[in-house]
DNA sequence: TTGCTTTTCCGAAACGATTTGGTAAATTTC
DNA sequence: GAAATTTACCAAATCGTTTCGGAAAAGCAA
């Protein structure tokens, strides 16, 4: 801790030969406080002080005597991913603007990682959460009943808890639904996480699309894995193995489908030519790939600035209901199919 | 701030009859300690009690008593380089298991936004900084000189000042000399953001390794711009345009690299048959690309924890050096090229 | 001038821990 | 058995700020 900023209230009133519960009340309150406190004069005297010797108030001595300690705790599964990165710059940004301090733990869907990073925000005082990383177990659901710290879930969902969301069962309708207009009928789905909400509403808009086109997609077509790039590959890889007429593949994240892409290529196929290839997220090389890929685009950043909003209503008292934004398939190369005639 | 968490010092004290001051050694020193200032038996009492009632000491109280706050300030240009997000990965994880709270913010290689994050820093009582997004600019050495902060850098260096970088010029010699091995003769170089280390390096080091084999690289055919997806495409597309002879493009980053694709392809080259294409990095989609993308890997997850030991030793007081990592390239089939004999 | 209100400021306690400097009791030493 | 030492614990100050409750001073009305 920088010992050079010995400019605390207290030096400010000595040097002013005023009470230091004066200095405190003229800079810590609004204009309304301040002026209660002291004449005109010394408002002025003590505020040119402070501002001329860089004057900050102590955090810590401010969290200690008011037990609140402006700390916003977020935990997300890793930060190595683009769309949480994106996600935590949006809450970061808007809590500094509140003059809020948050901060952000990664738990790599460790369930045991996850209870060890909230012990840490418990004994750390937070004065909310931003939680990212939940599942949908019912282990995850009674942890966040017992949680006495308010908090908001951030693009996955659990139960009936805060939280702010995209349309996940809506992007895997719009991605069905151009598929099978382009006269997709077999496809198959790199399904994400089977015990995230993501991973099972993006896969379950998708076939529930398909099942009332009457078409149901079989349950082998649907593979539950790692949104990551090397589980998109193995997966993808195994799809087309087991399934030659294969002429589409729906991922519900573009790392899964660059995954794919390089399974698809392996195999001699070319997405987009002899491969639809539809993913989830639209991160910024999505368009700029060799064969450029189609991709549900997601507001991730507004995500996050809307969840740290939330929490901020929820911190003042008010009455809040989750918020759902909306999901936009964004069509590219990759959703084509050339190779034949499907219908 | 958790109200429910009354479990304090005090309340220790109280129940079991003894002053709190014994309690408070107890908990907070080593065994050494403890015992010195209890028995062996209230000890033991002290210590379950603490346990079964779960007890976390107010680390803002201690913060305010003790001076220090355990606090590590990290800036770095963004988070959504994956690059980045791994770095601070590995700087949390390892500041946890040092009982350390860091935290990182993003200063979008604004000089005014990199000077209030410091300043945050400062009000916000850190005792230590991790900096990953300074420049190389007279502006940026001064900031650096002033602050009385320790500090280590990570990723990019400036001036002398202790640091934990990778051989970018090596990297960048290591991708000359392959290329040039191949028989390229005529070759562009995106060269990232001129006022980084990182840029200027990796840069460098391959330039030079062409100018000392007799072939300088025309300063026209080197561009210094963004890292990202956007400036790789725009600045490779007027190189192209400006260059049909050209038959190999580096890039510092694979983003930049990822671009150059996209604009290859736009113009009907084929990277990997008509155009040699480097990146820098190896994200973990550049091998998973439908072309993948030979590229120069840097042990960036070591580089974040090995900037945070580097800070715990010098908060320590211990006399450190700063610390370079080795980049080692890894040939994809992007790098080669078949179009036509280069020699 | 007197009494009342408002303005302007002061005094003191509190938040939860650490830390210096004790002292009474227990134990050891001679 | 008395002195010396160690053990085991207590007392009190301190860190920087907020905040409740006054109280002196100033302004105002009569």
């Amino acid at each position: 801790m920088k010992k050079s900023n010995n400019c605390t209230v207290r030096f400010i009133a000595e040097q002013l030969g005023i009470h230091f519960s004066t200095v405190s009340r003229v800079l810590s309150g609004n204009d309304a406080v301040a002026h209660k406190a002291a004449s005109r004069a010394t408002v002025e005297k003590i505020r040119s002080f402070a501002a001329t010797r860089g004057y900050t108030p102590n955090p810590h001595a401010i969290a200690f005597r008011t037990q609140q300690s402006r700390l916003i705790g977020v935990s997300v599964p890793r930060l190595s991913d683009f769309i949480w990165a994106t996600i935590y710059e949006g809450i970061e940004d808007t809590a500094q603007e509140r003059g809020y301090f948050a901060y952000v733990t990664t738990s790599y869907d460790k369930p045991e990682l996850q209870r060890r990073q909230l012990d840490l925000a418990v004994a750390r005082r937070v004065d909310g959460l931003i939680l990212g990383d939940m599942h949908t177990t019912q282990e995850s659901l009674d942890f966040l009943e017992s949680l006495d710290i308010p908090f908001v879930l951030a693009l996955r969902q659990a139960g009936s808890h805060l939280s702010v969301t995209c349309d996940d069962r809506d992007g895997g309708r719009q991605a069905a639904e151009f598929l099978f207009s382009q006269g997709h009928r077999d496809v198959a789905v790199l399904g994400g996480l089977d015990f995230t909400s993501t991973g099972q509403n993006r896969t379950a808009g998708f076939t529930d699309f398909y099942r009332e086109a009457g078409r149901p997609i079989p349950p082998d077509r649907v593979i539950h894995a790692s949104f990551d790039t090397q589980g998109g590959h193995e997966n993808a890889q195994r799809l087309i193995a087991a399934c030659p007429s294969l002429t589409a593949i729906y991922a519900v994240n573009d790392f899964a489908a660059i995954g794919a892409m390089g399974a698809a290529r392996d195999a001699g196929l070319v997405p987009g030519v002899s491969l639809a290839l539809i993913g989830y997220n639209d991160t910024p090389l999505a368009a700029e790939l060799p064969i450029p890929l189609a991709t549900v685009w997601n507001p991730v950043r507004p995500l996050g600035e809307k969840a740290m909003d939330l929490l901020f209503r929820l911190l003042a008292g008010e009455a809040c209901d989750s918020i759902v934004l909306k999901p936009k398939l964004i069509v590219r190369e990759s959703a084509y199919f050339s190779a034949r005639n499907l219908l």
